[in-house]
DNA sequence: CCCAAGACCTGGCGGC
DNA sequence: TGCCGCCAGGTCTTGG
């Protein structure tokens, strides 16, 4: 199954990157292809070099390489990883971006599909208009059944959209998003405004606890991150739904259907997801 | 504000 | 085998 990045595998590289970047003085800068979601900043070896990676930080899909003044801001899009490499390995096929370390290792970008980003932020990076407007992690208390159901007001449009949307909740992508209305219970193609405050709060509960075991596991599967490419996370073979259409409802038996919502594909249990 | 659809990009896969 | 076309999903943009 795929390995497209969500909030809890960004958290698993960013905790695998931490203890070989932080510390590190940026001792150059290669862009082999700035063609990313965005363009490169061409004077971003300008910015970065000489500068101390003081902490590895992340904001729903965004890690943030924070040095003194500013931070480096990327997004692995759907194919992107990030990996620590010796400064002396030739690059890979699709690496496009490497960041020289001060200890002989560099840190690598790499993504075949160009969905993903790296930016400059400038000062503080929760400000960054790319980051600004991201509603609270996943892990954070303020997200909770009540947020949501204040989220939900007024909107017609299914509940999975809601979930999904960067501006409610930082992070969740379209697997977790399924992962999540089938743990609670709820249905994807349900109206958001008519989900009660009590089924958001298992919502809630249900995205809480899938971030925490899929890092738990993705940091298993991504031991050898560093150094190496990273593959699918562990949590694949814990899906209930995603990818999984016709086979049985771990819960119920019924086959597992499957429905395009706003253009993704969604999986459903139609017996137990009201 | 809300929402759906389009755009971006390319490896991998099914069908012929 | 080889070629063609579809599919994957993050997120910004566009237009109703």
């Amino acid at each position: 199954m795929a390995a497209v990045p969500e909030g809890p595998e960004v958290e698993a590289t960013r905790r695998l990157l931490a203890p070989a970047v932080e510390g590190r003085v940026v001792a150059g800068v290669l862009v082999r292809d700035p063609r990313l979601r965005w363009p490169v900043d061409p004077l971003l070896a300008d910015r970065l070099v000489g500068r101390r990676f003081e902490r590895v930080g992340r904001l729903g899909k965004w890690l943030l390489f924070e040095v003194p003044g500013g931070a480096l801001l990327a997004h692995l899009g759907m194919t992107g990883s990030l990996r620590v490499a010796p400064s002396s390995e030739p690059p890979l096929n699709h690496d496009r971006a490497l960041v020289a370390l001060d200890d002989g290792n560099s840190l690598v970008l790499r993504d075949a599909r160009k969905f993903g980003a790296l930016l400059w932020a400038e000062g503080d990076p929760a400000e960054h208009p790319r980051l600004a407007s991201l509603g609270p992690e996943v892990a954070d208390a303020a997200l909770d059944g009540a947020y949501l159901y204040a989220r939900a007001a007024g909107r017609r449009g299914p509940v999975k959209t809601l979930l999904m949307d960067g501006g409610v909740v930082a992070g969740v992508g379209n697997i977790y998003a399924c992962e999540a209305l089938w743990r609670a219970g709820v249905s994807p193609v349900r109206a958001a405004s008519r989900v009660s405050a009590a089924r958001f709060g298992a919502v809630a509960e249900a995205l809480k606890d899938l971030f925490a075991e899929s890092v738990a596991l993705g940091g298993t599967t991504f031991r050898d991150f560093v150094g190496a490419d990273g593959k699918a996370g562990g949590f694949v073979e814990r899906l209930a739904v995603y990818g999984r259409e016709g086979q049985d409802c771990p819960r119920c038996g019924e086959p597992v259907r499957r429905r395009t919502i706003a253009g993704r594909a969604t999986f459903f249990c139609p017996a137990c997801q009201t």
